[in-house]
RNA sequence: GCUGGGGUGACAGAGCGGCUAAUGUGACCGCCUGCAGAGCGGUUUCCCGGGGGUUCGAUUCCCUCCCCCAGCUCCA
């Protein structure tokens, strides 16, 4: 079995194949840290999330990088306008490092609370300013970048006359220079060659705060510099897959693209594999904040568990635009109670002694595998595992052994889509024990024959979302 | 205008040349239960946007029309 993924590069399924054998080397372009994380970046970072435990599941070794960006891209056009962080801080009354440092201790809380937490490194762009000038100045030496004025600028023309570009997203140039038509500046059309030209390293106006010394005198780089400087620095100079968005198509990958290619003139293609993940509009509509459909990750963090927000993301395909609304979630959290059932039933099942379990074992691993294979088709696995859901609780005359075993695989196979199954939450509860102690006392009511009291201990425990079963080993509850 | 992605049962959502089209939800009936819940069994419902074509055969390929959504500026 090997898998296989969308290129974006050539626009089509191909067979996955790594650079060294059992290594796969994954760089993920991540979020620009003005604001906080909402479902769509969540929706997308689960996306690699998912890839990455598919791929360890599949017995390689993976390296992943997702880099942070601290330095603030701007507001309007691609080489003009306002610094988005120094925007965000100025509005918040925060020094543009201390928002950063915010909002990056906020990011990672949240990523691991969605259990998103496996990447290698995290890199962020102020830390690589180094790195990231003596690429503007190697892409200077190799003839793809001049100066003008304090700022860098990409040759795009020249680098088409030796290169393939943009390549991702196939666009022509021509269409290029009518979108830029009314949305470049006049100074910057003075200054660039081409309109195509897009800026590796930016002067500093005086009022700038976040500004860096250079060659060229202070300034800041061009947003897409980092991702070329620091996928080379931790992934070198060509790697497996890269990852990002589908607005990142154009331009910024082929940007990015064309930037490692000017920074190593080794003429190879810096990135085998380039994915990307659609966008997800919120009840029908795309996301924005004047449309009031905007969630973001801690909002939704504060009403359901995160599992459930991962069972979301893994019913849905990462290439196909899907929407996202509350009532989906719901949807999400109803498919989470059927695993949990099945788990919790095998728990207080005393099991038989038939084994049919294991064919069904067998055939899971297969089929997980074999759709997952195909361009990681998730939603189509999801239905399967509901399937061997759906076989493990008609299997409850098989042994013991087997039945948990059987649990332990439908954990790991969840596990593998980034969705966490507690079995019962029994006992997580704070006190636990004193539930128990009313079951045991509606136990003797109900021995009694004394319903009504019976049920009124029931009723008021589903009020507080503790859900009472009675079954013929005695009555379980658990967690709504 | 250009570039992508779609239009499948009550809903969500897979499948994409040939099992009476997955899975979940909903509804209904039954088993189980003191009742309920969970689970199980069964029923419910689609010939897959309209039209044309290719094929022995199409939801699945081609053409055309209609309708949605996204992107084409920073953006996951």
């Amino acid at each position: 079995m090997s898998l296989r993924l969308y290129n974006s590069l050539t626009n089509s399924k191909e067979d996955f194949v790594p650079i060294e054998e059992k290594t796969v080397r994954i760089y993920s372009c991540g979020q620009t840290i003005y604001e906080d994380m909402h479902v769509g970046n969540a929706k997308t970072y689960a996306a690699w999330d998912i890839l990455n435990r598919y791929m360890t599941w599949k017995g390689y070794d993976v390296f992943h990088v997702m880099n942070v960006t601290d330095v603030g891209h701007l507001t309007d056009d691609a080489d003009s306008g306002e610094d988005k962080v120094e925007k965000a801080a100025r509005e918040k009354k925060l020094e543009p490092m201390e928002l950063v440092t915010r909002q990056v201790r906020r990011w990672y809380r949240e990523m691991d609370a969605l259990n998103m937490k496996i990447h290698n490194i995290n890199p962020r762009a102020t830390g690589h300013m180094v790195e990231m000038i003596d690429a503007v100045q190697t892409i200077i030496d190799n003839g793809y970048g001049y100066e003008r004025n304090g700022t860098v600028y990409f040759d795009v023309v020249k680098f088409k006359e030796d290169h393939d570009y943009p390549k991702l997203g196939g666009r022509i140039l021509d269409d290029l220079k009518a979108g830029a038509g009314g949305r470049v500046s006049e100074d910057e059309l003075s200054e660039k060659k081409s309109p195509y030209d897009f800026a590796l390293w930016i002067k500093a106006e005086p009022e700038h705060i976040m500004k860096w010394p250079s060659p060229w005198g202070k300034g800041y780089p061009g947003w897409h510099l980092e991702c070329s400087v620091m996928a080379a620095k931790y992934l070198g100079e060509q790697f497996d897959i890269h990852t990002g968005g589908v607005d990142h198509i154009f331009p910024h990958h082929p940007n990015e693209r064309a930037q490692n290619m000017a920074m190593s003139c080794a003429g190879d293609e810096p990135v085998r594999y380039w994915v990307h993940s659609a966008h997800i509009t919120v009840n029908g509509e795309k996301m924005s904040k004047s449309k009031g459909n905007f969630y973001t990750v801690e909002e939704l963090l504060e009403n359901y568990d995160p599992a459930v927000i991962r069972m979301f993301f893994a019913s849905i395909h990462y290439r196909s635009q899907s929407d996202f609304s509350l009532e989906s979630l719901e949807e999400s959290k109803k498919r989470l109670e059927r695993f949990e059932n099945t788990l919790h039933t095998i728990d207080s099942s005393q099991g038989g002694d038939k084994k049919t379990l294991k064919d069904d074992m067998e055939w899971i691993r297969e089929e997980f595998g074999s759709v997952m294979d195909d361009d990681m088709n998730t939603p189509l696995a999801m239905s399967k595992l509901l399937e061997f859901a759906g076989k493990i609780n008609k299997s409850h005359d098989n042994n013991k052994e087997l039945l948990d075993e059987a649990a332990e695989l439908l954990k790991e196979l969840l596990g593998v889509l980034g969705i966490p199954l507690e079995p019962a939450k029994e006992g997580v509860v704070d006190g636990g024990e004193y539930i128990d102690l009313l079951l045991d006392i509606r136990e003797e009511l109900r021995n009694n024959k004394e319903f009504a009291m019976a049920d009124l201990i029931r009723d008021e425990l589903i009020k507080r979302d503790i859900v009472v079963e009675d079954t013929p080993e005695g009555a379980r509850w658990r967690t709504k």
